[in-house]
DNA sequence: AGAAAGCCTCGGCCGC
DNA sequence: TGCGGCCGAGGCTTTC
């Protein structure tokens, strides 16, 4: 679930610890997996106070007196205060809460914390990310960035739906909000990005950006119209249309197939 | 039982 | 034909 709509939500939960300075913190090794070591967290943390909250995509940054702090969430990771999660609905399907999913997180002076659960063990801490490596960011993106998302340089390109998930190239859009932004441009997934006729791009940025401000204002990028056909056999909810489904760029894709069909 | 919303690695092969 | 880099497949991990 945690793309980058939710991780936007756990940033401003994160803004209420700037200005706290941290006892302590710990992680388990699946959440240290990108540190030297599982201590390295806990000792770097230590005595650090919180001076900021940022985020790049999916990635979570805490600005301190000293090293940047960054948190990845993986499928399954949410962020908690104290236990209160920050927004509602944060629990969604199954996944309710357990004490043993906690993987760590960072405990305050003043006795607060903000921790991690994370059923499926691929969230992840980092100190001084790299965002080098990530593209401009997804909720803020301008049409001259966008224009470089979807330039490609030799042959045709990558699937769009694929160049949409490449965290390089624009940081933040995942699974869903791919789908989703790519059903309201009525664009086939698998065009490749170096086909797409201008007027395509043009429509493709107009859903990326309302996609973006809807689901945010709905309240999660599980929220999208094309949601409640995202299953074998649905129906278009636009068209009536049957849902087609394939594997791109690694990941589930559903499209409509009258309305998303490339001429 | 198979699929799952993210990320990382690796092998193949595309394109110059 | 050689080669760097791109691209897609597969794995991770646990759950329901």
């Amino acid at each position: 679930m945690p793309e980058i709509l939710e991780v936007e939500s756990y940033r401003l939960l994160a803004d209420r610890v700037v200005g706290a300075t941290i006892a302590r913190g710990w992680a388990d090794a699946y959440l240290a997996k990108k540190l030297p070591s599982p201590s390295a967290w806990a000792r770097t943390v230590k005595n650090l106070t919180i001076t900021g909250t940022g985020r790049r995509g999916k990635l979570l940054l805490l600005e301190t007196n000293g090293p940047t702090l960054a948190f990845r969430f993986g499928m399954t990771g949410v962020l908690l205060l104290d236990g209160d999660a920050g927004i509602e609905g944060l629990f969604y399907g199954p996944h309710l809460f357990d004490a043993k999913w906690l993987r760590g997180g960072l405990e305050f002076r003043d006795g607060r914390k903000l921790i991690v659960h994370d059923p499926r063990r691929m969230a992840r801490v980092e100190i001084n990310p790299d965002l080098d490596e990530l593209g401009p960011d997804a909720l803020t993106l301008t049409r001259r960035e966008f224009n470089e998302v979807v330039r490609v340089d030799r042959g045709d390109g990558p699937a769009i739906k694929a160049r949409l998930l490449d965290q390089s190239r624009v940081a933040g859009v995942g699974n869903l909000l791919g789908d989703e932004m790519l059903y309201r441009a009525s664009i086939d997934p698998r065009t490749p990005t170096g086909l797409l006729s201008a007027a395509e791009k043009d429509r493709l940025f107009r859903a990326f950006r309302q996609t973006m401000n809807t689901l945010q204002r709905r309240g999660g990028s599980h929220l999208g119209d094309h949601m409640d056909a995202r299953f074998p056999g649905g129906l278009c909810p636009r068209d009536g249309g049957t849902m087609l489904l394939a594997t791109i760029g690694g990941r589930t894709t559903y499209w409509c197939s009258i309305h998303q069909h490339s001429s």
